[in-house]
DNA sequence: ACCCAGGTGGCCC
DNA sequence: GGGCCACATGGG
């Protein structure tokens, strides 16, 4: 067993089975396991605290634009303001947009969207504006169950804190993760939930006297 | 009153 | 290839 594998099943232990503990943490996004929420969370989750995307979900959901298609009617303008609490709310109603057009144009359905090669997906979300490559993604693994790690902030503190690497370019850092564990979505997935869930546990403590 | 949060694009050198 | 800034809100 190599030492991320042994990262892997350390934080298992830790958190217990990771699935449970991931949707617990953002109970919102996977209760009703809507993968469409996935995506525009992915997108309002940019630089922002989870819960201020949680707000605006909520009031997404409150305004019934709870789908892709939705959003794609109701256009950029009509966007902004049911997500202003996530922040940057104008750039990112236009980039919500534009990956709705994107999706339901090209493929009408998320199920379509996933018979797609997983590279020429990459590319193809990779080159919308508002969709760099922690957004690309987190839209294949969760959204898409494609077996891509994603790379986070929190990623990086614990490559850093583990000492894995000195290279911390998101490409380098992806192919170590990627080559040191089995091709697997769900391996990918829980994984890097636990990374999640261990690093905003981190940092409570941290902000708690000593 | 500050400072930060699960990024991205544009511009500069 | 890397450094810096704008984008904006809500919570500590």
């Amino acid at each position: 067993m190599n030492k991320i594998e042994k990262i892997y099943k350390k934080l298992k232990e830790k958190y217990g089975q990771p699935s449970g503990q991931w949707r617990l943490w953002c109970k919102k996004r996977k209760a009703k396991k809507e993968r469409e929420e996935i995506i525009i969370g992915a997108i309002l989750t940019q630089r922002t605290n989870w819960k201020n995307v949680e707000l605006a979900l909520e009031k997404l959901k409150k305004e019934k634009v709870d789908s892709l298609q939705k959003i794609y009617q109701l256009g950029a303008k009509r966007i902004a303001p049911l997500i202003k609490s996530s922040g940057f709310y104008k750039a990112k109603a236009k980039y919500l947009f534009n990956l709705a057009k994107f999706i339901i144009e090209n493929y009408r359905s998320l199920e379509e969207m996933k018979k797609e090669k997983t590279e020429i997906l990459r590319e193809k979300l990779l080159s919308l504006k508002g969709i760099g490559f922690e957004t690309a993604d987190s839209i294949l693994l969760y959204a898409l169950d494609k077996p891509i790690f994603v790379i986070d902030e929190y990623t990086k503190r614990l490559v850093k804190k583990e000492k894995l690497s000195e290279n911390f370019s998101y490409h380098h850092l992806q192919k170590i993760f990627q080559e040191n564990l089995p091709k697997d979505f769900r391996v990918y997935q829980d994984f890097h939930a636990l990374i999640v869930i261990d690093g905003k546990n981190q940092q409570k403590s941290k902000t708690l006297p000593v």
